[in-house]
DNA sequence: AATGAATGAGGGTTCATTCAT
DNA sequence: CATGAATGAACCCTCATTCAT
């Protein structure tokens, strides 16, 4: 009663900001200790509201995560795409797919930072189950195989890449990313190389390979560590 | 002359299998639901025991959760150590390192496919239970890691790969394991190329890099799949 | 301008009433049948709330015991003070101390009568529960015996009661007090003297001892403490 | 099979033994943390027998209980009459009666010594308990309050003491035995004056009470039941 | 008679959800 | 719409008792 019931909008983002509060908290919480041992009292207090408003704004604490997930999906690289070089075919030289690649990785990189309390928080659930897993893990790995299976073909036919089996390839660097990221959460901090060091180690291997390029005499520069 | 020391010998077989009975009836539940969605009703159901029976084996229903976790440590890959080949060094050729790679690869597979229930179990609580993680993340991750260093810096002296920065190759190949173990839960099985294709991919770009070897110009072969 | 600082009047109200009831039915349970024979479920239905409402207000079962246990020591004997006279020495005299005596043991049985419940749901636990002991048990006692010594010490200097070992007698008469609660929670009713008689008992033995002063003069030193 | 089933003597020796070593185990395991927190287990391992093994000597946990009580009753005391001066009337005489209940506090003293941790196990059960008070509080206290009203009425009648309230004295008299017993236990130790002080104040009180004879010769009537 | 693993009913407690305020 | 006490199903675990060995 405090207003004369005018004004929506205020109350309308009053409302967005709440939720975008309450969809925070859970997240942090979720990445914490896991969707099953966050309560919604947690969550609740965390988010500072009452137990109660959490389902004025979802319907149940599943509910919740599925929101979780579905504003990863909404998030920055499916939309802006995997491969932003994509859209610029022109520039793409024979340089540029390097230069390319590590850029994207970074780009990816940064994603994962901006977003690995939610990633983190679905992830386990993903793996753990297998009803969430069907409905919607395609959504976040579709837009990234296709967008790079997209890039992929485009950069064959550019003669930038090897004839390679695309789909095989583009679910290898998949998990290449997704591996690297699982990685960073299960090994302790301390004992890990930096972030620089490994998307060096990864380019080197992706582009280079590991072993000198035997079959053929081989000169190239090897990236000492 | 304390004791015979021993109990009936049949009732220790009779016990080692019970045991074997309701490990394997957990990791089943856990993989298909998850940890927390498995009550211990439902373990000693699928295990064919009265509940309490359970905790005749297990202080704790999380202890059942470690003691799968140490399973898949004792399990063959880290004692037969990750990298068979090390202990043959004379054969080691540089033909050798790509054969070897492969072979590698599929030992690895195997002992997925004999563990993947297991694996799924413990790796989806992995990420979401911290103190789980800390206490047991690396008897999984440093056995792979070091085992894979080692091998990295034989066959460099070896002079079969490059001289690369080894504690990060080794991540990013440890990546790559872990992304294809994963990439294949959540993927939906129809969507997924067949296991040879990804492995040959992985072994692509492992040591061809995807890029053709130049660096230089396009003219390099491709290798087809 | 923090809060408005207080939940709605009502709401107060209500729960107070609230835990009064939960209290109210846990001591007389377990009076009825102990504490440990008592459910969590027959506390909650004998105070009309759901078994989860319980653990709104009690964070335990035990603390439940606890709370019991703090409302006895709240109670009013050990405030009013267990020995009322003490505050009005001038009208002390002779004559007095035997009624003294008599009201004061009154005034205890009204106590008991009023809190019998909670003093047999407790005195149990007490007897089987160390820790419960050392935590409470001299908050139940103590204000009893210090009241009463400092009465004795009092009397003793008025010369109107022998120049007794003070601490010992405080302990003797407190446990005239349990005793006889004991023995009437223990005896079949049938059996019992009614509480007319054994006062008066008790104040006779109290104050005149059970024989006749005669065998000898008084010479009988008097037991200093 | 190692006896050829002759013998028998030495079984049930044997048996006699190990039944009183779980009698022992329980009761000191009831009296330390009281009848419900002691488990089978904990007094199956406290006897060094097996779990299973105390169901062949007693049907319940709870027979555990009454077969102490049993042994509580069958004790000394009852026995050998809680008034040995009574059977030598003879010996009787006025400067007896305080000398005698001086000794027959001692004489309880050491029963109680003897059997607190029984007392103490079962103290607490008869207060929580009602079925096993309705059962058996009686056989524990009947024969005292007989005895004592026999011993009373006998010294009454000889002129040594009062004519006293013969069943009141008695219960206010045994409720000071159980009230020191109980204040024993409960108080803390270091707080406690030693036994012999306490002795001194109770015979003291019960002969002379805690008043100088002041208010009179003895022309009081003696308050007759 | 002794053993100790198996049993399963029942316990205390948690927590997602509801609903009166 | 916000609140937070109330709810009660369901959970993990305990433990007296049984029974095959």
């Amino acid at each position: 009663m405090t207003e004369p019931s005018g004004r929506p909008e205020r109350r309308q983002r009053q409302m967005a900001a709440r939720l975008e509060q309450i969809l925070d908290a859970a997240a942090h919480l979720f990445a914490d200790r896991g969707f099953h041992r966050t309560t919604t009292k947690d969550i609740a207090e965390a988010a500072d509201v009452a137990e109660g408003t959490l389902y004025n704004y979802f319907e149940t604490k599943n509910d919740l995560l599925f929101a979780i997930l579905a504003r990863l999906s909404e998030s920055e690289l499916p939309q802006a795409g995997l491969v932003p070089g994509a859209a610029r075919p022109a520039q793409v030289s024979a340089g540029d797919a390097r230069q390319h690649f590590a850029s994207l990785l970074d780009l990816r990189r940064e994603y994962v930072n901006e977003n690995s309390v939610m990633l983190q928080a679905i992830l386990s659930e993903l793996l753990a189950n297998t009803e969430l897993r069907q409905r919607y893990s395609n959504q976040l790995l579709e837009p990234t195989l296709i967008g790079l299976e997209k890039e992929l073909t485009l950069r064959i036919k550019l003669g930038q890449l090897y004839d390679l089996d695309v789909p095989a390839t583009a679910r290898v660097l998949t998990s290449l990313w997704i591996g690297l990221f699982i990685l960073q959460l299960l090994e302790q901090p301390q004992n890990q190389p930096d972030w620089e060091r490994l998307a060096q180690a990864t380019i080197h291997i992706v582009f280079d390979g590991i072993a000198p390029e035997t079959t053929m005499p081989e000169t190239s520069g090897k990236p000492g560590q």
